[in-house]
RNA sequence: GUGGAUGUAGCUCAGUUGGUUAGAGCGCUAGAUUGUGGUUCUAGAGGUCGCCGGUUCAAAUCCGGUCUUCCACCCCA
């Protein structure tokens, strides 16, 4: 057999053991705050149906969702037609039906529908799983990585909102990672739209200021006309991107502008509420109006929550909001939810940059047993036995090797203990304790090694 | 999906206007040290120069294609 270069798809990786460690420190400090909060831990499959997922997401996503191919033997399915025709969309709906999940939120919607009888409103779940995006790969973008969502669905309560910010102030403090927050109103985008006359071109207008920060006021007046939106409405969007100072005085400018729009008025009293609450609470992050943020995913309705870090320059690092009817499409109505996303994979990223991961907890094993053969084992092993009782990670090397291959090996996995027990121990029933990091070494005894230990 | 850069030892990288046997540091293996790792010294192993094709007497080097990784756009965690 001709040996083959062995590879992973692009943009997906592996993770070694101290990559391990270090995602597992972020996913243990993110559930455990979720679950202080009172959040209920869900997961659902890799792959969902196609139907489920399509349409969710707009045109892009629906170009960025990993399809997979029927099994058996599906081309004989596929009608002439299709084939003669080279029709692209007819064809990948006749072989695939399946599709591996974008985010955690759609299969959320799908599945409070689906389990409706046995759910209490409101519902309040955490779900920590990969999903998968047919993106090109870059910087803080992976093809497979991992969200952690909480959401609250039943609710209409402001509160909400509220307290999901809450559990993004206590997790990037746990982590050390300064925080920005930016918050915005799905219902303030809209009242824009709206005075300005341009409500048909809502998601134009969004998209185009949304890069506002990116490429400068110039260029987006420029998309803005191009997109086929009026001069006078773009004049009349200026003093609105134009618009500085603090909330205090952003405010009430906001509401004079918006004053013919009960929609965009009602976004605006939204806002306000949460960030008044905010303030009550003295949370850490920064946070900030953000007229700008509007976020691409279709189903948002309400508040807009973006998440960045301020020392490092990788795109946000959570993301969410509210959405009034997600669930309405698989047939149930009414049920509002409001949730987020942390994208653990580039918190790991900004955590690396910022050498923001707690030191010294590599190795997990205390205490190496040097393997000196036969004999020796049959008097570790029963010794090993009750050190592991005893709440001590032990090993023992499996191998009879060399000495100078079990100390270094022992070495190379930075173990800060090794017993060394040969027959000169056995005779004296004792143990060589050497510690690693000063090269010390004592006689002991089985309970003293357990204690020195523990 | 569009445009740009990149690929040489396990890792980080040198490699001249195309010219004989492609180098360094780190790591790895062995010895100095038969019961002692991490320091030191000595020796050694390890490369289809991403892959496929072309130009040439001759290609790591030039050309085309392809893949990977990275960057920008688009979009997003």
């Amino acid at each position: 057999m001709a040996a083959q270069k062995p590879s992973i798809p692009k943009g997906t990786r592996d993770f070694s053991p101290i990559e391990m460690v270090r995602r597992n420190y972020i996913f243990d400090t993110i559930k455990e705050v979720f679950c202080r909060y009172g959040y209920q831990a869900i997961e659902t499959p890799a792959m969902e149906n196609l139907s489920t997922l399509l349409g969710k997401y707009g045109d892009e996503g629906d170009r960025l969702l990993f399809k997979i191919l029927n099994s058996g033997n599906y081309l004989d399915k596929v009608d002439e037609h299709t084939i003669k025709e080279k029709d692209q969309a007819g064809l990948s709906r006749q072989i695939s039906e399946k599709g591996l999940r974008y985010d955690l939120t759609v299969p959320f919607a799908r599945y409070v529908v689906q389990h409706r009888n046995e759910i209490t409103f409101p519902f309040k779940r955490y779900q920590i799983q990969p999903v998968w995006r047919a993106d090109r790969p870059q910087r803080g973008r992976y093809r497979e990585f991992f969200q952690c969502d909480v959401d609250v669905i039943g609710s209409d309560s402001l509160l909400n909102e509220v307290e999901l910010i809450q559990i993004i102030d206590d997790i990037f403090s746990k982590l050390n990672i300064k925080a920005v927050v930016k918050l915005n109103n799905r219902k303030i985008l809209a009242g824009i739209a709206e005075v300005i006359g341009e409500s048909d071109n809502f998601g134009h207008i969004t998209v185009a200021i949304d890069k506002l920060e990116k490429i400068g006021i110039e260029k987006v007046n420029e998309e803005l006309l191009g997109r086929g939106i009026s001069q006078e409405a773009v004049d009349k969007l200026q003093p609105i991107l134009k618009m500085e100072g603090k909330l205090k005085e952003k405010f009430p400018k906001l509401m004079e502008i918006l004053k013919t729009s009960p929609t965009g008025i009602k976004g605006c009293e939204e806002t306000m509420t949460v960030m008044r609450h905010l303030k009550d609470l003295g949370i850490k992050a920064k946070f900030e109006l953000d007229l700008t943020l509007a976020r691409g995913l279709d189903y948002y309705t309400g508040a807009i929550i973006e998440v960045k870090a301020a020392d490092v320059e990788i795109g946000s690092i959570c993301g969410g909001g509210r959405y009034d009817d997600l669930t309405g499409v698989f047939g149930l109505e009414g049920v509002s939810g409001v949730g987020i996303s942390f994208g653990a994979d580039r918190i790991y990223d900004v955590l690396s940059e910022l050498n923001g991961f707690p030191s010294g907890f590599r190795a997990s094993t205390k205490v190496m047993f040097v393997n000196f053969g036969e004999e020796e084992v049959k008097y570790c092993l029963p010794v090993i036995d009750r050190v592991r009782k005893a709440g001590i990670n032990a090993e023992l090397f499996p191998d009879a090797a060399k000495m100078k291959k079990q100390m270094s090996w022992a070495n190379s996995n930075a173990i800060p203990f090794t017993v060394m027990a040969g027959t000169e121990e056995i005779k004296s029933k004792k143990f060589m304790l050497k510690d690693m990091t000063t090269g010390e070494q004592k006689l002991l005894s089985e309970s003293e090694i357990i204690e020195k230990l523990k």
